[in-house]
DNA sequence: ACTTAAAAAATTGTATACACTATTAGCCGA
DNA sequence: TCGGCTAATAGTGTATACAATTTTTTAAGT
């Protein structure tokens, strides 16, 4: 019953900053695990002065990070009025699937050429974490599992521009989650990483990309983006 | 003799953001144009001082536009020692042209399935725009007008995810092709751009696809990225 | 009781002040 | 004259102070 795997969350979003701790980098970390962690739910007002308080520090600093959160799109800034969790919308949750699968599946297509059987080791060795953590039904663990798949094999390939980008996609793409509460099961995930890794292993280009865009299809088609005009009473009644 | 054609050049770029003027936002804009305008040369030490004086702001101002910039990877920020224009690498340069072939030769064939008329007509507009920039030698003019292509492209999907994130990488590579001053002719790349909107017209996805492919391996190719290590007085030679 | 108005409180935006680090200039010794 | 050391200078990093705006509270009027 470990209380504490957060930061181990966030350092692998965060992989791509190299700085250790800088004043204002651990506040980021700090907030982006809190959202992601669905500690801080979509929405919710960041006051400067209540984080500066909390990590000991002037607003400044608070600045600083908040600036860089709304960069990664996981705050809005509000002139005048504050800092919020973001809301992405249903349009935006769209947009950033399409734009990963546009990147994924072209990425996992050209690792195919490259690929070393040293690194198919590590993302068997991967998988097998996944699977474990779904075994035993760790709800955090899992979740930050399958989706450090994506930017593990991002990083694969060498190019960190790629993984970078993937990196931030990916953090918003947990916000989305949880907004859009996935119905799309942590099992079937890990299967179908199963699936890619093997497609990866027979250094089939086409299968992997393809098995990717299924799979990112999967993800998102599992996510209550559709509006339910239907259900009257869901629809009219604020969310939260 | 135009001898102010900047503010659009950044306008273009910059056009994600929906900020009209705010205080750091003009800065990050200004900056921005003289680092592509090539005023601001790679390396170039960027004081908050100075760049406070001229804009008659606070360093406090001028500090979150330098954090935007170096976010945009536009500028590099070294702790305790200030804000320099970037001076990306070899290896940057090449994984940011593998991401935008990514991405783009991705877009432009989901383009071809909903392209509409109205938007044949906007690039053929766009087109001709490049095409007399580049008869009459306007330099500054065709090089904004033929990265402003990409962009436009970005923008036809709707998707405003992939046209932030390519404008991003199109401002990248600007001070990329400055850093490593491209070969690659005006009129080659304008050539080439006809025949991606060709393929479009047609609704030749494969084919657009390929000839993106095609050009950007070409604007590549003709960066000076290889290192001439024959070329002794050239190696140790500073570039500027 | 509900709406509207005004005043108070709290919060954000910007500037300034100060501490700390890096750079540069000057000086001494070899 | 050159190399290295120390002092002065300049510049960045953070905190604090103040102005401007927004939110909340309070009060009055209908």
């Amino acid at each position: 019953m470990s209380h504490r795997p957060p930061l181990t969350l966030v350092a692998s979003f965060g992989a791509g900053r190299s700085a250790p701790a800088s004043a204002s980098a651990r506040i980021v970390e700090s907030v982006t695990a809190a959202i992601i962690e669905r500690r801080l739910m979509p929405g919710t007002k960041l006051s400067e002065q209540k984080i500066a308080d909390i990590f000991h520090v002037s607003r400044t600093l608070v600045r600083q990070a908040l600036n860089q959160l709304s960069r990664d799109r996981l705050v809005t800034l509000e002139p005048a009025r504050g800092a919020f969790v973001a809301t992405p919308s249903v349009a935006e949750a769209r947009q950033v699937f399409q734009v990963r699968t546009m990147l994924e599946a072209a990425m996992v297509r050209s690792l195919c050429a490259q690929i070393t059987d040293r690194q198919i080791a590590e993302l068997r060795a991967h998988l097998r974490d996944e699977a474990a953590a779904v075994a035993r039904t760790d709800v955090p663990g899992r979740t930050r599992l399958l989706a450090d798949f994506h930017v593990v094999l991002a990083r694969l390939g060498g190019n960190e521009v790629l993984a970078q980008l993937l990196a931030d996609l990916l953090s918003r793409s947990s916000l989305i989650a949880l907004m859009y509460q996935s119905s799309h099961s942590a099992l079937h995930s890990q299967l179908e990483h199963e699936r890619i890794v093997d497609a990866l292993e027979q250094r089939d280009g086409d299968a992997a990309a393809a098995l990717m865009e299924r799979h990112l299809a999967a993800v998102e088609q599992n996510l209550h983006l559709d509006p339910h005009t239907a259900d009257l009473s869901a629809a009219l009644l604020p969310t939260y």
